[in-house]
DNA sequence: CATGGGATTGACT
DNA sequence: GTCAATCCCATGC
């Protein structure tokens, strides 16, 4: 499997308002930012109401909705009572579907821009990505494709991800659908979390 | 209304 | 390898 993220805006939003499993598959290599914050995102997962690993599972609940939200929303909730995970709500507003960042790669000061093997920077795990990312509740529900302090953008060309080698595999840390090859990374990339695909 | 289990991580044995 | 920290929310009485 080869990487292949959107390069504009406008083939962002499609691939945002498609198959959730695509969506995971192609956010690799896509950017997040938030102020002077500024991600490689390199590991992915898909979550779809359809499976029961999925937080908008078995029907409307609170914390469903919010996976109902429009395509290219956002979804921050906390893990544990201490991680601030970060979803991308994808699909339509009558499907619960979302990807969480799950690794990537800091950008900006401080740190050097290699997104590939032996870079600095590296944010594996998906706890820690929020909070390289300096989000928290506050930053639930926000449209990520709307051009505010913290939005997703198109993968870089600089970044020299498409065409490099993205591997698929079962989702950590669930104990439900484990079945499901549904997590995406970057192979050889730092920021993937432990255990590496 | 009470309870228990996480889409985790870092420290410690 | 094992465990605690810490809180939202789904589930069950």
């Amino acid at each position: 499997m080869v990487a292949d993220p959107p390069h504009d805006a406008a083939a962002l939003r499609a691939l945002l308002q498609g198959d959730v499993v695509r969506a995971a598959a192609g956010l690799v290599g896509c950017r997040i930012t938030h102020g002077i914050h500024e991600l490689v995102i390199v590991e992915t997962e898909a979550y779809h109401q359809s499976e029961s690993a999925c937080h908008g599972y078995g029907g409307h609940t609170p914390r469903a909705a919010k996976l109902r939200r429009p395509a290219g929303y956002s979804y921050v909730y906390l893990s544990y009572g201490m991680h601030q995970l970060v979803n991308v709500v994808v699909e339509s507003e009558q499907v619960a579907a979302a990807v969480l960042l799950r690794g990537a790669v800091a950008l900006g000061p401080g740190y050097a821009a290699d997104p590939v093997p032996g870079q600095v920077g590296a944010v594996p795990g998906p706890g820690r990505l929020g909070k390289a990312l300096q989000v928290g509740a506050p930053h639930d529900g926000i449209d990520l494709l709307a051009g505010g302090s913290l939005r997703l953008e198109p993968a870089d060309r600089a970044d020299r991800i498409t065409g490099r080698e993205l591997r698929a595999g079962p989702r950590i840390g669930i104990s439900k659908a484990t079945e499901l090859p549904w997590r995406f990374c970057l192979a050889g990339s730092k920021g993937v979390s432990t255990p590496r695909l």
